[in-house]
DNA sequence: CTTTTATCGTTAGCCACCTAACTATCCGCC
DNA sequence: GGCGGATAGTTAGGTGGCTAACGATAAAAG
């Protein structure tokens, strides 16, 4: 599960010293990164912990909520059936690890699959009864958790704090689309 | 791997809405938990990427670094090696979890386990010639993805961003000890 | 109409995480 | 000295992620 796997991060006085021997490593940012990968696994705890009273995982509980589908979609009437696929796309895992979830949820009786009507290579999974009601039932103490973790930020922190994640998030994409055979230089050394 | 089972991160717009139907929804609070995850999701495949051109996966690179043991130990002379338990408290994982790293460290030839000279329940976990030779090759590219990952950000930019994960580590952390028997109120709601 | 190509969901097998239980060893106490 | 409890590492079994390959179906090409 972990990120990061590193508890305890190094102190900066400690990044500066390494810097000298290897000229590559720039403290600073090095810094913000081990930060982030591991405030990010610690808030993610946070609420994996108490999902899993419910015996939610986090991949569970993003199944049911793009079925629950409030907005993403936006069309306007909210819960609609999707298919697999449309799951993987969404929740930004595979196709394969959407059928290992959909065959547990629908284990627990919290989703079912029925055979799409147009196309019989695909399936349409949508919310059952229970699923709808323990998605009720967590959902507003996963809102609080949310709510109290950012409780020390104020509204301005916020702002700042989503506009430099962003910046982070957009470079990282950059990565990704770096042409197959790599330039040259830096971007990633891919 | 995703922390984070949500590809396209909702509008703010959308939160706003939702925090009509759902009152516990604080739309700015979700908004950072949401960037915050995702943008730790990027960061980590990022720099996942580019260790497994090297057959290394963030797990054993985290102990491979804990064996190098630049810093973090502190007492001057740098690599020593560890007990699984010691590399379990490090990293932040179960010592269960730590047999299997070393399991396919050593069969890599990267590490070697030799029986602790003291107490014969132990062993001791070192590394090789080889695992020292790979991690002198990553290590530079390491550093370098860090770097170029945070470029876009200023220093000023970088001491905010890290003020602000540290203030949310911290306020998780706070989770983590709260009494098993919690007191009345939120914190967690466990 | 037939053949190819693309797409769907699933399967099989790998990896790394977890918890719980186990064996071996050490240590404190009588 | 011997015995009970704590601690070491491992094992067993479960989960959720991945890739690669599959059979079924649909859509495009001929």
């Amino acid at each position: 599960m972990p990120l990061l796997m590193l508890k305890d991060l190094p102190r900066y006085e400690c990044l500066l010293e390494a810097s000298r021997e290897f000229p590559d490593l720039d403290p600073s940012a090095t810094e913000v990164f081990l930060h982030l990968l591991r405030s990010g696994d610690e808030a993610f705890r946070v609420v994996e912990t108490h999902l899993a009273q419910h015996e939610i995982t986090q991949g569970r509980f993003g199944v049911l909520m793009a079925l629950w589908g409030n907005c993403q979609g936006g069309d306007g009437k909210t819960e609609v059936p999707l298919t697999p696929a449309e799951l993987a796309d969404r929740t930004g895992v595979t196709r394969a690890t959407i059928t290992g979830l959909v065959d547990t949820l629908e284990r627990a009786n919290l989703v079912s699959r029925t055979p799409h009507p147009d196309d019989r290579r695909m399936m349409s999974v949508g919310l059952t009864k229970r699923g709808r009601k323990l998605l009720v039932q967590i959902m507003p103490a996963h809102f609080r958790q949310m709510a109290w973790l950012m409780e020390t930020l104020s509204e301005s922190e916020r702002r700042t704090f989503v506009r430099l994640l962003t910046k982070v998030l957009r470079r990282a994409a950059e990565d990704t689309v770096s042409s197959p055979a790599a330039p040259p230089a830096l971007p990633g050394a891919r």
